[in-house]
Order: C-alpha cells, then sequence, then structure tokens
DNA sequence: GTTACCACTAACCTTTTGTTTACTACTAAC
DNA sequence: GTTAGTAGTAAACAAAAGGTTAGTGGTAAC
C-alpha cells in the first residue's frame, strides 16, 4: 500500500493551524450555508430562514451575530419604516469566502454523484 | 448598502444541497484536520493523535471508522508483526479533497493575518 | 375579528460531541 | 522491575450545539 506524501510535517502543522483558524468562523452546521444564501441574494431573517431548510430562528439569531462579529455581513435596520426591516449585508470581505464555498460545493456535489453510481450499479 | 448577486435562487438551493453533502462527509472538528494529517504521511494512530493537537483516542477512533466508511481512507492492520501495527492509508478518492483543504487552508492563513494586522495598527 | 407577517428572544429540553480515567495484552528499552 | 510504546475500548461524565414552544407588538390582508 504506497501512497504520495503531499506535505511536508512542518507544512502539515501549518495547514492544520489554518484550517482550524478557518473553522473557527465556518464551522458548525449553518455558517457555510447562511453565507451561501446571502450570496444568492437573501437579505431578510425570514426570508433566510425559508431558504436555509432546518434551521430555526435562535440558531439563525445566533449565527448571524457570529458572522456580523468576524465582518462577513452587516446588520442594517431600516428603522423608518413600519413595520421595522432589518437587512442582513454580506460584506466585500466575505466575497474572500467564494473559493471556499466553491470548492466544498464542487466536492458536495461529485461526492454526491458518486454515491448515487455505487447504489445503481 | 448594494451587493452584486452572487446566484440565482435555483443555483442557491443547489450550492446549499451541495455543501450539506460535502459537510455529511467533512463536518466537524476533526475530519479534515486528519486528512491532511493523511496527506502528509502520517499513519499510524498514535502518530495521528500526536500531530492533531488536542484530539483523544476515543474521538480520533470514531473520526477515523467514519471516515473509512466514507471511503476516504483505509485500514492496513499487520497483523504478521509484533506489536500488531495498523496503518492508515488515504484512498486515491480522497485525494480529490486537495482543492477544498488548500482553499479552507488559504482563507484561514488569510483571515489570521488580517486579525492580526487589526490589532497591530 | 382572526390570521399571518415582521424580527426576533427566553426558557427549557434533547442530541451531539468531547473529556477523563482506567484498562487490555504484549514488547522493548533502561 | 519500571517505564514507555503499540492500538485501541468501556464507562461515566461534562460541555457545546441545536431544537421546541411560546411570546413580544405593531400592521395588513381576508
Amino acid at each position: 500500500m504506497k501512497q504520495k506524501v503531499m506535505y511536508s510535517e512542518v507544512q502539515c502543522t501549518k495547514h492544520i493551524n489554518s484550517v482550524e483558524d478557518a473553522l473557527y468562523v465556518l464551522g458548525g452546521k449553518w455558517k457555510l450555508r447562511i453565507i451561501i444564501a446571502l450570496f444568492s441574494g437573501q437579505t431578510r431573517f425570514n426570508e433566510l430562514q425559508r431558504t436555509i431548510k432546518g434551521i430555526s430562528a435562535r440558531v439563525l439569531s445566533n449565527e448571524l451575530k457570529q458572522l456580523e462579529l468576524n465582518g462577513l455581513l452587516t446588520r442594517v435596520v431600516h428603522a423608518e419604516q413600519t413595520p421595522i426591516v432589518v437587512e442582513y449585508i454580506y460584506t466585500e470581505y466575505a466575497t474572500t469566502l467564494k473559493d471556499v464555498v466553491t470548492a466544498l460545493a464542487d466536492w458536495g456535489e461529485k461526492h454526491k454523484k458518486k454515491l448515487q453510481l455505487s447504489y445503481n450499479v
């Protein structure tokens, strides 16, 4: 059983630490899904909750707060109108996540196709 | 407050579903770190536990089982030697994760640098 | 006049995840 | 003979994450 080594030990530790830093911000079940929904133009709380199937209001609220703290979105309150409308707008910084989202979504899609293939054969 | 829309609503749902499929396999605190350690040439249980700081034997054992079920590694037992040695070898299929790992590690690295900058200024 | 929408929050509960300690049984080094 | 390494597992517990239900107060549609 042979395999090629992709990184040195030092690079391994560096990679693990970097992924750790990324997961600190993006980890958990919901954060990336929320970011995708924001990228696709959803801005409102209830819109987001409808788009992201299965998330509860409590969890969505908490996750949005954390994403705001990490500089990935801005909470904009339109207090002048009734009912008061709140918009969640992704920041310029959040667009740096595009590669991450793309890589994960691509892999997830291919993985699903692979599973379907192995069941159908 | 303006933003460009990156995906249509249909693409949004597709992306969310794909990321969901990916996270089903890769989600949680440890799986990607284990994969990085495997990519860097670690093959043994205790080696992995030493490399991945903070993981307990129980959790490592569970995660390895799940990664094996999902076809990302093979458990190879060398029963002929004493003490019996077990090797965890990443599969060919696991190499399709390279882009995911790279994207996340790159983002994590940049994010850390950004944090350090904003503290030092 | 009842229902639904808006954007949440509080309290409580369950599930998932992870930790700690102790243990297996054998080997090799000091 | 004590310690450390080999690869784990069992049991008991703690912490983190997530879900459920109910409710706020105002507006607008049926």
